[in-house]
DNA sequence: TTGAAAGCGCTAACAC
DNA sequence: GTGTTAGCGCTTTCAA
């Protein structure tokens, strides 16, 4: 029996007769015998790998574990579904962001980037990939004028819907928390939260919008500083652009002697599974993460599959989740 | 030029004119060469990949994403810096464990493995893969009669400081909330706290002890039977076997009008990013997670290079963190 | 110090 | 339907 058949049995491909067909799987299973996958991939220059870049996280999160998690689990789980490896890229700092050599060196068939921001160099980078044609697809980022391979989540949506929801609780004057504009997600989510207020007749000043780095500290660092506003009256909600944030805001909060969810009404963005542990726990939007994660695989290896230049751009729907730091039977002004 | 010469220059091997070297280099610069990766490999033989093999993580998720994540870290970065890649693999609940196909298939030169369970299956597999040779390290579980290579922490030592942290406090009788005793975890933290109270001369009786799953809602439905056991004055401090469990006890004690750092000490174990975000904040066992995934790694891949048989069980050190939620000056019996 | 050539384990034309 | 053969792009003997 020859090497070729062998080959076209365990692949399912071309014509075999069916008794061959058995006697070849008799004698693997026999033989105990499985396939290289590095033969195989060499032979069709073909990685068979996803690549995943994280961006460098230092040693306090800027990012929440949370999100990668199920973002990563969404990629994984269709990666593998589809017969696709999943390669762990870590970015660290120094190191240039060469993702060309990614593909050049043939580790990985396509790669969906975790964690872009909006800075010149990554722009160049992104815009190298696309004129090698090389499949890749950017997770929660868009970048202005460009047309990458996107999956993001309806942001804007969703801040909008939090004003509403908080303009509905009896608030007037809501404070925008938002963090660092090379994430377009801050840029969505303000634009929400303006609409939203525009929506619901409410006042809007510069001064109503702050910006932290989305890290937990960051909220904690500017509690004095919303503490005063809510004594004098200036503001009587907050949304924050994440969890994070919104959770540092709270213990500041607390310490300075102000409830949140009496005082002063306050949302996240997110709901990680930290808006559950807080007191009172946090209301949040909901974004579909896991979600999030497959629909980038699916696409991704879809465009890969069939070797064509379409390109995506998926936004996924969010949802507001009301918990008692936002509740209007909570706090006085309601 | 020929094709050896390329060779030998770019990978540094054998005798090479310093002249020669450098028109090589030029070359590439120039036709902006870089080695294919997937023919290198499959010359070598070797996948240059090192697996990591994660639980099936079901919705609720037992485990913390704060734990793999430090731990996937410091296996990423130490294997980057050794020039191997990261090759992520999610199980799924139905499928086989067939561990030991992904080193025939080739896709790995070695695996490291998260979340492993003492059961008779794993222990098969396990022992399949020792049988085979293929080198591999556990993380956090050990498994007793075996020399499986292992990087865990010293979960016993912990306990025992914990249980010694809360007598120093004042407490006379501790709860210990278990997880699962298919972790070796489990065995380790039961046991450092017997230990500690044999050490403090404190009362032990087996009716101190209860069972979660390492769940939050595993500790948030025992909240009740403890509440009682308080109450009644039979309890005076809980140590919960994670952070998780323990968050979900101090939510369920709030509910049921206890105050954890007041009415009963608590302390969790693992020192996630959650055990900052309690009210009151709480006290755990820092575990070196990030250290542990570094260790794993840089063994393992000692192991590969050498091609030796050498096996290691590494037992990393933990450390008590005290917080507001066990306290002394915070509880009455103080 | 360099070049020629064999071979890693598969797939895919192409011939039978 | 099945076998023969020529690669895939490297590394590595071996000879020069």
């Amino acid at each position: 029996m020859s090497e070729a058949t062998v080959s076209r049995v365990l692949n399912g491909v071309g014509p075999v007769k069916e008794d061959t067909r058995k006697r070849v799987m008799e004698a693997a299973q026999q033989l105990n015998y499985v396939p290289s996958a590095l033969a195989q991939r060499f032979a069709l220059r073909k990685s068979g790998n996803l690549g995943v870049i994280l961006p460098f996280l230092p040693k306090v999160n800027l990012f929440s574990t949370y999100y990668f998690s199920e973002v990563l689990s969404g990629i994984g789980i269709t990666a593998k579904q589809r017969g696709y490896d999943l390669l762990l890229l870590f970015r660290e700092p120094d190191e240039p962001k060469d993702y060309v050599n990614l593909f050049r060196t043939q580790k990985v068939d396509g790669c969906i980037i975790l964690g872009a921001q909006d800075v010149p160099s990554e722009r160049a980078v992104l815009d190298e990939l696309q004129q090698g044609q090389y499949p890749f697809c950017l997770i929660n980022q868009r970048f202005d004028g460009k047309t990458f391979n996107t999956v993001d989540a309806d942001h804007r949506m969703g801040s909008f819907e939090a004003v509403k929801h908080l303009a509905n609780q009896g608030c007037k004057r809501i404070l925008f928390l938002n963090g660092p504009s090379v994430y377009s997600n801050s840029l969505d989510r303000l634009e929400g939260y303006r609409q939203g207020l525009a929506e619901m007749k409410l006042p809007y000043d510069s001064s109503m919008v702050l910006v932290g780095n989305y890290s937990r500290k960051s909220g904690y660092n500017l509690s004095e500083a919303i503490a005063w506003l809510i004594k004098e009256g200036r503001i009587d909600a907050v949304i924050a652009a994440n969890d994070r944030m919104a959770i540092g805001l709270l213990q500041g909060l607390r310490e300075l002697g102000l409830q949140v969810g009496k005082d002063v009404a306050l949302m996240g963005c997110d709901d990680s599974d930290g808006a559950r542990l807080t007191d009172p726990p946090l209301s949040s939007i909901q974004v579909p993460f896991y979600e999030v994660g497959c629909m980038a695989a699916s696409n991704l290896l879809d465009v890969i599959a069939e070797s064509e230049h379409r390109s995506f751009e998926i936004k996924l729907p969010v949802k507001v989740v009301v918990r008692a730091s936002s509740a209007a039977e909570n706090f006085s002004e309601a």
